[in-house]
This record gives structure tokens, sequence and C-alpha cells, in this order.
DNA sequence: ATTTGATATATCGTTTTGATATATCGTTTT
DNA sequence: AAAACGATATATCAAAACGATATATCAAAT
């Protein structure tokens, strides 16, 4: 089967709201949804040519370029948006996790338990210093949630608070099963 | 740059334990860890076969067979434990998640609150029964907490139930914000 | 002048998925 | 007894995504 690529529903939904280059939209991703979706410009440039093709975008306008290299910048097309509203209408949503440290600790018993600690500290330290990111994105969403998209930013951002601080409380508990063993 | 596959790494954790066909790795990641990890036989297949051509793992007898086509079982060998062990003492750990739900929520301002409610909805209703799930295997693994392998599943598990309630309450403050809307 | 660095597009090999094709064997149906 | 069926199992392929690298372009610094 073919056609299911995800990555063009996430520059619709981007280009939905303004006009971006194949640069933009990698920097948009980066640093808006990045905590619970990547890609990369292997990706993103053949979507672009691909929807182009398509008629779901096109070709627009650049907006004066800040040094370097010229932007080439695309808009949404009506097929584009009808394309991303029948995405967001369909409740079915895949949520695919791959938690390479769960991996290394479900096999655990393979090495000593202070390889495991150790996995887990690395898991700890990355997620507090995430942490303290989100709650600064969270602070400064609430209070701008007059705006309506504002509110739909700041629920993913919360998802993310609330999943890793729960992912901080669990490193403790498991730190502290693991150190009986030891 | 090549060679990293992942899929190796949870192959060679499985073998560690017991001797398995492609098709016993299989059911042995859909019923253990594939909450966190996933496989297919696509990946399977040309791991077991790429892997054996290394000598990280070898062919091994197969014992008896409840009907069907004939198993290929492959075992470890002192190298592709080798590699395990590499693996797990590295404790650099790539997490990489990709929430459908949340992107859909991201973009919910495209379309009408509703959609959103509903998009959250499904995933509750996933998440509610997955959580019951890993909560009976939680619960199970609690009472074998003297075997140590057991230790890290239960680990592992008790990572499950920890954000999967964290979701569903995520869910209800989520809910309750964009009722306010509608 | 030319090197450097930032910006930006493009492409390539590798990995993974998801679907489908093929093989094998025991059991049931006719 | 032969054929059909269903469960078990291996194998393969196109499409998608990643991550690295190559290429292009321009401004500012040396």
């Amino acid at each position: 089967m073919a056609k299911d690529r995800k990555i063009d529903m996430v520059i619709l939904g981007l280009l939905a709201h303004e006009n971006l280059s194949g640069y933009d939209i990698k920097k948009r991703i980066d640093n808006s949804i990045s905590f619970f979706w990547k890609g990369s410009f292997g990706s993103i440039y053949p979507s672009l040519s691909a929807m182009e093709k398509d008629g779901l975008v096109q070709k627009a306008d650049t907006g004066e370029n800040s040094g370097g290299r010229e932007k080439i910048c695309y808009s949404i097309t009506p097929d584009g948006k009808n394309a991303l509203i029948s995405w967001l209408e369909d409740t079915k949503a895949v949520n695919d996790l791959k938690y390479e440290t769960l991996l290394k600790l479900f096999f655990g018993g393979v090495t000593d338990v202070q390889t495991s600690i150790n996995t887990i500290n690395a898991f700890e330290n990355e997620i507090s210093a995430s942490l303290e990111m989100l709650k600064m994105y969270q602070a400064n969403l609430s209070k701008v949630l007059d705006n309506k998209d504002h509110i739909y930013y700041y629920l993913t951002v919360s998802f993310g608070v609330e999943t890793y601080e729960g992912y901080l409380k669990w490193c403790e508990e498991a730190k502290e099963m693991l150190g009986k063993l030891s």
C-alpha cells in the first residue's frame, strides 16, 4: 500500500498557518513538536515535491531573505486543506513509541545492575533538561490562551509536562528497586 | 553510515534467554515489549540472516513442532553476546516517540473543537484498554520478583502503567479545557 | 580577493514497516 | 484416498523515514 506519508500531514498542518520553505518547516518541527514528532530533510523535501505534483501545495512568493541561498516557499492549496481536514477528522491515530531506554532495561539481566542504573540516570538527565524547557513553554503559553491556536499548543505541551514528570517519578522508583539488588 | 540496526539488539536480547525462530521472536516482541518497541517480519528475517553471516547468531536444534512448517531456530554466539553487552553498556539511548494523536491535536485549530475531542476520546479508549492489560501483567509479575529477570520486566511494565495513567489524567484535563470552547 | 559561516536545497544508502507471496504440515471434508 | 482448508512459518518487496553528506548561494570577515 502507498500514500500513507505522515510527513505530508505535518507539512500541510504547518502550511495551513503560514507559507514556509522546507528549511523553515524543519525549524518549526524542531522547536515546536519535536518531543512528539520528528522530521528530516530527507523526508521533507521529497514530500514537498510530491505534494506540489499532486496539487496539495504550490510555490509561493518568498518573503525577504536574511542572508544565504534563496528560499523556495510553499503555500497550501484548497485540495491540500481538504486532505488535511480529512486526516484530522479520522479519529484513528497511530502512536508509535520506541524507548531504547526501556529496551536496555528489559534486557538488564544480561549484565550487572549498575549498567541498568547508568542507563536510567542518563535517561533521567535528558528528561530533566527537556522538562525545564517544556515548563517554560507551558508558562508562556498559559499567558496567551485567549488565542484559540495557543490552546492546542498548550495542550500538547501539557501532555509533555505530565508524562515527563511521570518519567522522573518512575526513574526514582526504578533506581530504588534496583539499588536493593546490588 | 551503516550497521545501526536496533532490531539486531532486540533479537540478541531475546536469544540471550532462549533459542528462538523468527516467528517466535515476533511473538515475544508482540506480547512482551510491544508497548515500547515493535518489530515486523520484514526486519526480523533479514536481521537473522545478516547476523548469521556475521557470526552473531547460529542455527540451533529445533524443538518439537506443533504443526505447520518446520521452524528455523537460532541461538546466540559468544560474539553475539559481546555485541549485546557492548550495546547495553552504552548509556546513550534514543527514545523516538510518534504520537499521531498529539499531531492531530496540535493542528486542531484547523477544524472544529468536536473533532479534537473525538480524537482524544479515541486515544482514551485505546489507552484504557491497554492499561488494564498492563496492570494485570504488573500484578502477576509482582508475585515473582524473587527472579532477577522478572524485576526488569516489572520495571518496564511499571513504566507503562505510570505513563498510561498520566495519559488518562491528561485526557480529562484536555477535554475539560476544550469543552469550554464549544 | 578569498575564506568562512550561515542559510538552504537535494540526494543517497540504510533501516523499518506493512503487505503480500510462498512453503509446509495436520485436520477435516467429500 | 484426494482435495480443501487453516495454522504455522519463512521470505520478499515497495514505500516511508532517517541521518549523513553533497551541493548551492550569499554576506561578512580577513
